[in-house]
DNA sequence: AAGCCGGGGTG
DNA sequence: CACCCAGGCTT
């Protein structure tokens, strides 16, 4: 098989828990390994085996040594079903790693991908594992929609690596599998001339590959609305508003901004006289991180203010000309706004009111 | 199905 | 900063 041949000069033959290649050491390296990355799995693997090198030694330790040894490495809940799960195994199964999948199963911290993992790569039984590297390689090779931990993706994700599972050597075909997402079908940069898989790799042949797996799904983000005014003078400068209060853009000068059309009417009339009524332009879209807002431009032409701009009570308010927006602090989507607004201008004719 | 755990790397 | 990483458990 191309994965196998593969393997031999391009896999990674040299990982700590390899050699030896005991059920011990492939189930803590697959515990260790879980959300966290090779490079620093390392150090504490060897760390941890120099210090409790089998399933008894580990079932005898203490709490604190147990955490000790995992300090550093995150998730630590992972360090306490490692724990529980070696006292069970001296009671249920005799001091080892049962070679039963439901047994192992069972074992707090160890899953459906883990337990495949262990009877796959420390007893070269026929179980699939489907972890990040795998659903990557999968998803591409087989040109699967949809994000991964969506069940039925997911589903559809377990039954091609079943499907796919040769009938020896699979310590070496799983070891494989998971060396092609690391090495070579990464996430970011695919080595596709170098994939054995690249002949028939759907996302390949569509040109897919960066986009799959699917990304997780955006969280939605909640939305509001605003209306801005866009009050320019008969000198082409447009009137700013200093922003106050709690929000982002405090500090920064902005446009006047009211929640709705009719309040920045009631924003005109307090303080412009205008000729004309606004011109309300396309509505866009600015998303923050925690909100998306949805602006509403109207513009007013031949604006004079009402009251003197510094009034103390009001808001603080300025005119600014086209050459002074570049040193003004402005919010990004302002600045987008005034520069399409001065771009529009200069290359249209005199609006129509 | 979504949130949580956690430290580290990356665009 | 968002997203991801050799996932699994809880709600």
């Amino acid at each position: 098989m191309r994965l196998l041949d593969w393997f031999e000069p391009h896999g990674r033959h040299d990982l700590p828990w390899q050699h030896p290649r005991s059920a011990y050491r492939v189930w803590l390296s697959e515990i260790m390994l879980q959300q966290t990355q090779v490079q620093t799995v390392i150090a504490y693997f060897e760390r941890f085996t120099a210090a409790l090198p089998d399933l008894p030694s580990l079932a005898a330790a203490s709490h604190d040594e147990v955490m000790a040894l995992w300090s550093g490495l995150g998730y630590y809940a992972r360090a306490r079903n490692l724990h529980a799960a070696a006292k069970l195994c001296m009671e249920r199964h005799g001091g080892a790693l049962p070679t039963d999948f439901d047994a192992l199963l069972a074992l707090p911290g160890i899953g459906r991908s883990t337990a495949g993992a262990i009877l796959a790569q420390a007893h070269g039984l026929a179980f699939a594992i489907l972890d990040g590297n795998v659903k990557r390689v999968l998803a591409r090779w087989r040109g699967i929609d949809g994000w991964p931990a969506a069940s039925a993706v997911e589903r559809e994700l377990w039954q091609f690596a079943e499907s796919l599972l040769p009938n020896d050597r699979l310590p070496d075909y799983t070891q494989a599998l998971m060396d092609l997402g690391a090495t070579v079908c990464t996430r970011t940069r695919p080595a596709c001339p170098r994939c054995p898989l690249r002949q028939d790799c759907v996302a390949r042949r569509e040109g897919r590959v960066e986009q799959l797996p699917t990304r997780k799904p955006a969280k939605i983000l909640p939305r509001r609305e605003c209306a801005m005014l866009l009050a320019f003078d008969e000198s082409g400068r447009v009137l700013l508003q200093k922003r106050g209060g709690p929000g982002v853009w405090n500090g920064l000068w902005s446009l006047p901004e009211a929640p709705d059309a009719y309040s920045l009417a009631a924003f005109i009339q307090r303080h412009l006289r205008t000729r004309g009524a606004a011109h309300v332009l396309p509505a866009f879209e600015h998303v923050f991180s925690h909100y998306r807002l949805t602006i509403t431009p109207h513009r007013h032409s031949a604006a004079q203010a009402r009251l003197r701009v510094a009034d103390n009570n009001g808001p603080e308010l300025r005119w600014a000309a086209p050459a002074e927006w570049p040193d003004i602090g402005l919010p990004a989507p302002v600045r987008q706004l005034l520069q399409s607004q001065c771009a529009h201008q200069s290359t249209s004719s005199e609006e129509t009111p």
